[in-house]
RNA sequence: AGGCGCGUAGCUCAGUUGGUUAGAGCGCAUCCUUGACAUGGAUGAGGUCGUUGGUUCGACUCCAAUCGCGCCUACCA
């Protein structure tokens, strides 16, 4: 077969793909005596599209799988995607806005149909996607839906399984139900978790307030940041430690503009260097507040209704007024009466809801939640005990950390999609948690109920995912095999909402952890380590990388969805700096081999296109070295049948060698998650190895050899390439398989699939030190005489003589014959006379044989000398300090002897070549 | 405030338990279209390893302090 002359991705990844996963090689093996490999992917939002993030782990999962299954592992990366919540409700909520509809105009019934209907619609995007990259995931596998994608956390199955794990932890006291003070989005009107509310450093205010005395005598000045909360007071704090305000502890103050009269406390709470050190407390809507309320039994005044408007509790000037507006309006009446004693410009801390920006409000409401002591404290002595490992091992202190100071999980969300909670309610209030209606109709026998209208968190369903995804609760027979899981490959920002919430939740309903390692992936930020986001035009679509993207297209992309005028300015003046012509197609396999590359233990990772570029330009060489490799091996003896008699070169069975120390270190780069390592191993072998070296020296002795010679350098080609082919397959596994299949016959290997091909192991007794060595010197010759060369400014296609002594081997001679160009290799006992340039290589002089300019002959040695005498101080200096000699190990000391005899015997005949020298005008 | 991480070539990063001349990719400079590949080949320039001190025969590596950067958590109204 023909190859194209460059390597043309597209085409490739288009056609092998379809035939992998129809031909069911994703699937897992039906081969019991397997030892089984298992991968949970990350659930990506249903309605979502792929993003760096993304392709970035699910690379390396890919690689993961696809190593295990040619190593002979039972692999299953099971795969699925999320309702998201929020995320998805607001999506569709938004369409129904472009309508001119809310989701009430619907009712419920009518809107989660609507959401589904979406779902059906989009959920197959992100999946699609994952395909383009490579992903050899199980896709029939738990699929109720039908679609190929794996589970939805949705699905009839996984709200079974999210039913009976809400009813046992309800029986078992750990579901609890209570008002408590939560983050609420007042725009969502739902409950927020502490995880889903970003607190950013903004621009405000800090306003002092005067609360008289009852007899209006001048009593104590507050600070606050929020003077609307103001109308639910129900104490001012002081610290008790407090010389100014002893004697005001346990007085009143009136709160103006309510007319109410609330008590002066002390609490520890109140630092007296801040402010006028006393605080307003508000345990209504404020969590610190609350914690005061509680210790001093402080009454419980929420002044605002769930759209954080003032109600009816606060005074009648004031109520229906939105919190901003009631703020503006309490600050105007209380400058007017002569209480605002200040008012100045303040940093402070401004929690927003992750999803909407809305400024969170603490309110007062009914919510349910997880208790999580009991279940923390599994989860750590779990990672403590090293049954679930964090690679790299640093994020262990972040999952110890939050485990340590974790609060009960308010689970319930005031949202129309997601899993509706299983708990009813009669009409005097009391609750039945029940499987099913029927159930729960039973409990009440015959009374009439109403079920909870709200949903649960989205990662309630998510922290369940290792074990409902495998059947759970029924015992199944996957259950045993798959759980734990092997590694899990996720990003660190959900360790708290995922991966803690995993391992508590399968611990406590299986009594198993659900993955033995935690593979944490590095955040993909651009080029220059900023975030990606779109207001600033800085992300990158994967499939783009893979596609290519012209500039006008990437510039309609990259602003289309941006509101604000200035992001849209923004994004289109970074895209068109940086990607002047668009971004050119790489390809899957170029992108998957810079995601390789790039994933080191940091934390972060630069994406670079020109990394991109240069791992495209390795599969154009790999390409390439296999059709030279087709090229005469194609046709010919290349050593299939072994009886024919076959002689191998010291290069032949140096590169053989190299490739077993190549296979040890990639299977090193797996075991340790290094995948840089795995990634840097197989270039170098294929690019600075078998391009640079061998496939030069096989040019020549293809040329020349004998006839077994020949039979025995193309074996050694196609059987060392397909060996890498196969090695490189995990990272790269379309270019791998196209190359395979016609370099893998020419090997003696048979198979369908280099899918399904084992995969390369490292066999010591294939290393050959002997051979390592003599092409060790053998390559070192070379690049001196290439230097000599370029040193002494010859031309490319200028002739040269050269002279050597020490009796190079063969391998030498060789590769000096086939890779310095037109140049003769005179093999000498002595040097001939003369002040041509002499380089020094181990126990050779190879002089180069020139016309030279003395002066400038004269600084090049005198250069070399300067350098050598360096080496030779410090080596003096080493030897010279007697704990050195004494202290250090003898095998140290002894190198270093060897190192100063060499670099003497060096520096001598530098010498002499300089007194040579020195003789002339 | 606390916790974690980072600081090595112009840029992005490796550097194993301390031990030869601290490496790679990209970029840069000079040269080369030779039948696998110009998405290529050859050669080269470029680093007091943030700073200071300590441990050691020996420190990029270990310890302490310090400076700078990033992230996370936190109740300063």
């Amino acid at each position: 077969m023909e190859l194209a002359k460059a390597f043309d991705p597209h085409e490739i990844e288009r056609r092998w793909y379809p035939l992998w996963e129809t031909r069911g090689y994703f699937e897992r093996s039906r081969d019991a005596s397997k030892p089984p490999y298992a991968i949970q992917l990350p659930p990506p939002n249903v309605t979502g599209t792929l993003h760096m993030g993304h392709a970035f782990q699910q690379t390396l999962m890919d690689a993961l799988i696809r190593y295990h299954r040619m190593r002979g592992f039972d692999t299953n990366w099971i795969v699925g995607t999320d309702h998201a919540g929020i995320a998805t409700q607001i999506v569709v909520e938004r369409q129904l806005q472009a309508e001119g509809k809310t989701r009430h105009d619907l009712g419920r019934e009518a809107f989660v149909r609507r959401v589904w209907e979406w779902k059906q619609q989009s959920g197959s995007t992100i999946t699609r996607q994952m395909r383009r990259l490579g992903a050899s995931a199980n896709w029939g596998y738990a699929d109720t839906e039908g679609q190929r994608g794996g589970y939805f956390t949705m699905d009839a199955r996984m709200s079974r399984a999210v039913a009976e794990v809400f009813v046992r932890l309800h029986e078992q006291g750990l579901v609890y139900r209570g008002k408590r003070l939560v983050n609420w989005d007042p725009k969502l009107g739902t409950a927020v978790s502490d995880l889903e509310v970003d607190s950013e450093e903004e621009n405000g205010r800090l306003w002092e307030i005067r609360y008289p005395f009852g007899d209006g005598a001048e009593g104590v000045v507050v600070a606050t940041t929020r003077p609307e909360t103001m109308l639910g007071d129900v104490a001012v704090a002081v610290n008790p430690k407090d010389a100014r305000y002893a004697a005001l502890v346990g007085r009143s103050v009136r709160l103006p503009l309510t007319g109410r009269t609330i008590p002066v406390i002390a609490d520890d709470y109140v630092d007296p260097e801040f402010g006028t050190g006393c605080v307003k407390i508000t345990p209504a809507h404020d969590f610190n507040d609350y914690a005061v309320g509680q210790r001093h039994k402080l009454p419980l005044i929420s002044v605002m209704t769930l759209e954080a408007r003032i109600n009816d509790n606060g005074p009648a000037a004031y109520r229906g007024l939105d919190r901003f507006e009631a703020r503006k309006r309490i600050l105007a009446d209380l400058r007017a009466q002569g209480l605002l004693v200040s008012e100045k410009p303040y940093k402070l801390r401004v929690p927003r809801s992750g999803r909407t920006e809305e400024i969170v409000e603490p309110m007062l409401t009914d919510q349910w939640f997880v208790k999580m002591d009991g279940l923390a404290k599994r989860g750590l002595d779990a990672v403590a005990r090293g049954d679930v490992r964090f690679f790299p091992e640093h994020w262990k202190s972040w999952y110890d950390n939050w485990l340590e100071n974790i609060q009960d999980w308010c689970i319930s969300r005031q949202l129309w999609w997601g899993h509706q909670i299983p708990a009813w309610y009669d009409e005097q209030g009391n609750v039945y948690v029940a499987r099913t209606e029927a159930e729960a109709q039973e409990k009440a026998r015959g009374r009439k109920l109403t079920r909870d209208p709200d949903v649960l968190d989205t990662w309630f369903s998510s922290a369940l995912v290792p074990f409902t995804s495998l059947g759970w609760p029924e015992k199944t027979r996957d259950l045993e095999v798959f759980l734990p899981s092997s590694v899990l490959v996720t990003g660190f920002d959900i360790i708290f909402f995922w991966v803690a919430r995993m391992i508590m939740m399968t611990l406590h309903f299986t009594g198993q952890v659900p993955f033995r390692h935690v593979y944490i992936n590095a955040l993909v930020r651009d080029a220059e380590g900023e975030k990606m986001s779109k207001s600033k035009g800085n992300t990158l679509d994967p499939l783009d990388l893979i596609d290519g993207i012209d500039l006008e297209n990437l510039l309609k992309k990259s602003t289309t969805g941006l509101l604000r005028a200035d992001h849209k300015e923004k994004a289109e003046k970074y895209v068109r700096r940086h990607f002047p012509n668009g971004i050119p197609a790489f390809g899957a396999d170029a992108l998957r081999f810079t995601f390789a590359s790039l994933a080191t233990f940091a934390r972060t990772l630069n994406f670079d296109l020109d990394r991109c570029e240069g791992y495209r330009n390795f599969c154009n060489k790999l390409w390439n070295a296999t059709r030279f490799v087709l090229m005469n091996a194609e046709g010919k003896d290349c050593g299939q049948d072994e009886r024919a008699p076959v002689t191998l070169s010291t290069w032949d069975r140096w590169i053989v060698s190299t490739l077993q120390r190549t296979e040890a270190d990639v299977e090193r780069g797996f075991a340790e998650y290094r995948f840089d390592n795995v990634a840097g191993a197989i270039y170098r072998f294929v690019w600075d190895e078998y391009c640079d070296w061998y496939v030069e020296i096989a040019k020549t002795q293809l040329a020349a050899g004998s006839e077994a010679e020949q039979r025995g350098t193309r074996r050694t080609l196609v059987r060392v390439l397909e060996a890498a082919l196969r090695l490189a397959h995990p990272i790269i596994p379309f270019i791998t398989e196209e190359l395979w299949q016609t370099v893998a016959p020419l090997a003696g290997k048979t198979g369908d699939s280099i899918m399904l091909a084992p995969y390369p192991v490292s066999q010591p007794e294939k290393i050959d030190k002997t051979a390592d060595e003599d092409v060790a010197t053998a390559k070192d010759l070379v690049n001196a005489a290439r230097n000599l060369r370029a040193e002494m400014k010859l031309q490319p296609q200028d002739q040269a003589s050269f002279y050597v002594t020490g009796d190079p081997s063969s391998t030498a001679v060789t590769a000096f014959a086939a890779l310095v160009r037109q140049s003769k290799l005179n093999l000498v006992r002595e040097l001939p006379e003369s002040d041509s340039p002499v380089a020094v290589v181990g126990p050779h002089r190879l002089l180069l044989e020139v016309q030279i300019d003395p002066v400038a002959e004269r600084a090049r040695i005198a250069k070399e000398i300067a350098r050598i005498e360096q080496d030779i101080t410090k080596c003096r200096g080493k030897l010279g300090n007697p704990s050195f000699v004494e202290r250090a190990p003898a095998q140290v000391v002894q190198q270093e002897r060897e190192r100063l005899t060499g670099f003497e015997a060096t520096l001598d005949k530098l010498k002499q070549q300089l007194a040579k020298l020195q003789s002339r005008p």
